[in-house]
DNA sequence: TATTGTTATACTCTATAACTATA
DNA sequence: TATAGTTATAGAGTATAACAATA
C-alpha cells in the first residue's frame, strides 16, 4: 500500500511536470511567433500586436463595439484601451461615437481606411504565418486547434471559480 | 481543370485560415495564462515572468550561465539582461563574476537565497497550472508538447532562413 | 448605487543603436 | 576586427486606483 502511494504521488508529480512543461513550450513558442510578427506588423505598418488584435475585432463587428466589449474580447484593461483606440482614432484607422440614448456609452468601428488598411494587414499576417508553420501538417494543425481550445476552457472554468 | 485550380486555391486559402486562427487561440490562451501568472508572481513574490523564467534557467545550471547564453535562452536582448539581471542581483538572488581569464565574460549564477525563493516559486507555480489545466487530460497534454514542439521547430526553421 | 469610461501613475518590458573593454 | 556586455533612449504595454458623468 505504501508503495502504491508513493506511485500515486510520483505520477501526480510527473503528470504536474508535464503541464508545466507544456505551458513554458506554449509560453516560448508564443513569444517566438509574437517577436517576430510584432517586429513585422512594426516595420510595415507601424502597428502594434495589440493595435492589430484590436482592428481585428471591430473587422469582425461591421457595427463597432463598444470599449468595454473590446476591453473584454482582447483582454486589455478599460483604462489601457481608451489610449489604444485615441492612438487608432488619431491615425484615422476608427472612429468613436455614442450611438443611442446611454450617454455612457462610447462604440468604435473601422473607418473605410481602417478597413482597407486591415484587410492588407491580415493578408500579409496570414502569410507569415503560412510561412512560419510550413513544416507542419494540415492535420496536426486541426487538432491542435481543438487541444489548445480544451486547454482555454479549463483555464477560463478554474480561474472564474478562483475569484 | 479550372474548377480543379479554384479548389486547390480555396483549400489553400482554407488551410492558411485554420494556420491564423490556431495563432489567435495559442495567442489568447498564453495571454490568459500568463496574465494570471504574473499577477501571482507580482503579489505573492514580488517578481515578474521574465524574471521568473531568468531564474529557471539558472536553476538548471548549477555552474551559472553567461549573461550571452541567458539571453539567447530566454530571448530577451542582451541590452535588456543587463537590467534584469542588475534587479535580481540587487534582490540577492543571484551573484555575477568573471570566472575565467576572459574578462569579458560575465556569468551569473544563483545565490543560496535565490535557490531556496526559486524553489517555492516553482512548486507554487507548478500547482496553478495543474489547477488551471484540471480539466485537460494526461492523454492531451503530452499531445499538445509534441505537436506544440512541432510548430516551434517548424518557426525556427523558418525564421533562420529569412535573415 | 452601479455602470461606463477617463485620467493619472508607476513600473516593466521591448527594441535599437552607440559605446566600452577585451580578445 | 570581432565579441561580450553596458548604456542610453524611446515607446508601448500592464496594472491599479481614483475619478467624472450618467443611469
Amino acid at each position: 500500500m505504501v508503495d502504491d502511494l508513493e506511485i500515486a504521488v510520483r505520477d501526480q508529480t510527473e503528470s504536474n511536470k508535464q503541464e508545466v512543461r507544456l505551458w513554458l513550450r506554449m509560453l516560448s513558442t508564443t513569444k517566438l511567433v509574437s517577436q517576430e510578427i510584432r517586429r513585422r506588423l512594426r516595420t510595415e505598418f507601424g502597428a502594434t500586436l495589440p493595435q492589430f488584435d484590436l482592428l481585428a475585432q471591430l473587422d469582425r463587428e461591421p457595427d463597432g463595439l463598444r470599449l468595454g466589449e473590446i476591453s473584454k474580447r482582447t483582454m486589455v484593461t478599460n483604462g489601457n484601451i481608451t489610449g489604444l483606440v485615441a492612438r487608432l482614432e488619431e491615425d484615422g484607422l476608427i472612429v468613436t461615437e455614442t450611438p443611442g440614448d446611454d450617454r455612457r456609452v462610447t462604440v468604435a468601428r473601422l473607418t473605410e481606411d481602417g478597413r482597407r488598411t486591415f484587410a492588407r494587414m491580415a493578408r500579409v499576417h496570414e502569410t507569415w504565418l503560412h510561412e512560419m508553420m510550413a513544416d507542419v501538417d494540415h492535420g496536426t494543425i486541426t487538432t491542435l486547434l481543438g487541444n489548445i481550445d480544451r486547454v482555454q476552457r479549463s483555464v477560463r472554468n478554474h480561474l472564474s471559480e478562483g475569484d
